[in-house]
DNA sequence: CATACGTGGTA
DNA sequence: TTACCAAGTAT
């Protein structure tokens, strides 16, 4: 591979990431998490925010659990957000806030996968690591033309092998950005072998089948989820709930249950005999996961102030201080529009 | 090793 | 419109 025009061309047409600025380790642990499973765009803005609220890995050790979360509210899966501000304190506790550079210390780091360890002493210890992610991986497997299940374990390691392999001796670091670029870039879906520093020698672009590479198995079929959702009123105050463990952990939502099955008798039967029907709001599309939501709003109105165990009133104009998934947020905003 | 875990953009 | 899936990790 002519890794000086890889190089080249990374230096020419890098995008200008507040990331790449100043590449701390706190600065690239922080982005990277972001950027799992997440686009870079959209991860711009919450990482500029999130350096200004928790600016160093005490500042976020210390913060409390709710910023931390709020900070998150609509990147999705909410597990990185508490994994990070346990890494923080950990890393405040063991290392003094101080990020180590040694790969076995990383991986004991909760939310570091093989990915984000490489990252770290790629981009911000200038080791000689891969950091082998999505793109990486779409380049290599077109590159060698790898037709293998490319989530298998045998292939993931053929990639890492033959990544660790393509990086030089000087400056692996500014190479291995390069390919995940290149990945972002050029080598994306559709590939766009005509603007590529890399297609002479590309097996896959010689057989035009660049589309078919890499080969993933299929993804699991949607399930599809119809949810009265209730929005109960007592003057000034709405009624919400925690989440539980598991999905969207540590948000808040308003109560809701399946049309097909409803369950929360307590909260059925209030309402029955202790509230009144207000008004219906939009219909609200979410998807998440492997689920469809389409979740059915409607506003009640309560006769009096009933405490539900789980259960907190919190005034409408503080709505927007806690976090929510984005179904919610849709619904809150329907409700931000009526005041 | 398969599955769960969010969200929004793209074709 | 549906299907795919983006700078993956935890269990």
């Amino acid at each position: 591979m002519d890794i000086e025009a890889l190089k080249k061309w990374f230096l020419e047409q890098k995008r200008d990431f507040a990331w790449r600025v100043s590449p701390t380790s706190y600065a690239v642990w922080i982005s990277e998490v972001m950027l799992q499973q997440t686009r870079a765009k959209v991860v711009e803005g919450y990482f500029e925010r999130w350096m200004i609220l928790f600016p160093n890995v005490k500042a976020l050790a210390l913060a409390p659990q709710e910023e931390v979360i709020k900070a998150w509210e609509g990147l999705g899966y909410y597990n990185r957000a508490r994994n990070l501000h346990l890494a923080a304190k950990y890393i405040l506790k063991k290392y003094k806030g101080v990020i180590p550079d040694k790969r076995e210390e990383l991986e004991k780091i909760k939310g570091l996968g093989p990915y984000t360890v490489g990252a770290l002493l790629s981009f911000a210890f200038h080791q000689k690591a891969a950091a082998v992610d999505a793109n990486v991986t779409r380049v290599l497997a077109r590159y060698y033309h790898v037709e293998e299940d490319v989530t298998k374990a045998e292939t993931k390691q053929l990639i890492q092998l033959k990544t660790e392999n393509l990086l030089p001796e000087i400056e692996p670091w500014v190479c291995m950005e390069a390919l995940i670029e290149l990945g972002s870039l050029v080598c994306g879906k559709v590939a766009k072998c005509i603007k590529c520093p890399i297609k002479e020698g590309c097996k896959t672009r010689e057989l035009k089948s660049q589309h078919l590479l890499p080969k993933k198995p299929p993804k699991k079929k949607v399930e599809l989820l119809h949810r009265n959702v209730i929005v109960l009123m007592y003057q000034d105050s709405v009624l919400l709930r925690k989440t539980g463990s598991g999905l969207m952990a540590d948000l808040y939502e308003f109560p809701y249950f399946e049309k097909e099955k409803p369950q929360e008798e307590i909260l059925l039967t209030f309402l029955a005999r202790e509230a009144i029907y207000q008004q219906h709001l939009n219909v609200v599309n979410h998807t998440f996961t492997h689920f469809k939501a389409t979740l059915f709003p409607s506003i009640w109105r309560a006769l009096r102030k009933e405490m539900f165990s789980n259960y907190i009133w919190v005034l409408t104009k503080d709505l927007t201080k806690f976090p929510f998934s984005a179904g919610h947020r849709k619904i809150i905003q329907q409700i931000e529009g009526m005041r």
